[in-house]
DNA sequence: GATTTTGCTTGATAAAAGTCAAGGCTTATT
DNA sequence: AATAAGCCTTGACTTTTATCAAGCAAAATC
């Protein structure tokens, strides 16, 4: 059930055995079926989630009812809305699962009460965020400064996961191009 | 010299004057003339900047010599290739300096030490690198979603004491679009 | 096994944004 | 004071991407 979980963490930082045991204690395992949602719009993100297994993406619904994937979320990854869960505001996104999907779910007073109780977990948490600070600073980078064919061969060249398990046009969502022009991209790249 | 360090450090985590001391310690103080650069494409990114006084940007440069602005950073604010920092390969950004500016930088390994020195640090920079990403992700949520003049109002309601103090095309360069673009777009806006 | 549903592609057209070039205004520089 | 550099705007045009509509294939549902 904390496989996952605790080997992603001893990656990062070394907890003892009792350690890892009192870890486990804030978190709340949570099964999610294909297609079932995490979070929806309008409501307060209330926890932040760590996939154990499985798939889920976070995204929003413009005027025109158009998606836009902020985030895919994958085996040993977390995913929230973490604007949501930090400020108790209500969320613009939504969170749903892609495929029948384990997580285990740690609710804001768990997760200050963690740190408090292992702080160590600080400087975990402090280098999965840094990491995904650069993560989405380059894929801001490659939105300001790239065509739609260069954003998305940068994506294969990350050689990712997703790219295999999720359709074609959730991808051109989260590259922010309509999923026509991402078909038409691919034709050009093959053509060449 | 370290006032407005200590004062945003404070406003997140509460240091003893024993540790403010010691935190000072770390850094290394420096001035930069408008127009002079803290980091040029190709070098290691070797330290982290905290901006005292002044204004900055990190941008990269692409193949048609367009510059496109990753982040500007004005007094109370960090700016560094974070990517080139933590991995210590050679950045593709250059950062340099829009008005005559103080910094505090500190280096990788300063950074670490200072950590294990007062602990207390790993929740400051953990707090700090949270809003980051959610500033972060609210932009790039923006821009795979919005239009040029969405966008632009965004950044405008944000009430940004940035919009007043860079000329307009690093504003554009910032939201990713063209300076004419962003010169149409505020025609469009009067005009309504 | 028939029938929706979903996903991908393609073509025609429209809209958005980029490019190139010129002009004028203001601010630095000498 | 003269000259140069930087910045913003505008027009004409091109390129990129989005939109709308149709068709087909594969997969899911009944």
């Amino acid at each position: 059930m904390f496989e996952v979980l605790l080997g992603n963490i001893n990656k990062k930082i070394s907890l003892t055995e009792k350690e890892q045991e009192l870890v486990k204690t804030f978190f709340i395992p949570k099964k999610l079926r294909r297609k079932q949602f995490l979070l929806q719009e309008g409501e307060v993100c209330q926890y932040t989630a760590f996939v154990e297994k499985g798939l889920l993406r976070s995204y929003n619904v413009d005027e025109k009812g158009h998606e836009h994937v902020l985030q895919f979320a994958v085996e040993d990854w977390w995913i929230a809305d973490l604007y949501s869960f930090l400020t108790g505001e209500p969320s613009g996104y939504n969170i749903d699962a892609l495929e029948d999907t384990e997580l285990l779910l740690i609710n804001g007073s768990s997760y200050e009460a963690m740190m408090e109780a292992v702080p160590k977990m600080e400087r975990y948490f402090r280098i999965l965020t840094q990491n995904s600070l650069v993560a989405t600073q380059r894929r801001l980078s490659g939105n300001i400064s790239l065509t739609a064919e260069e954003n998305y061969k940068q994506l294969i060249a990350g050689n990712n996961t997703i790219l295999q398990r999720v359709p074609q046009h959730m991808i051109a969502s989260f590259l922010g191009i309509a999923p026509e022009t991402l078909s038409r991209v691919r034709r050009q790249m093959t053509g060449k």
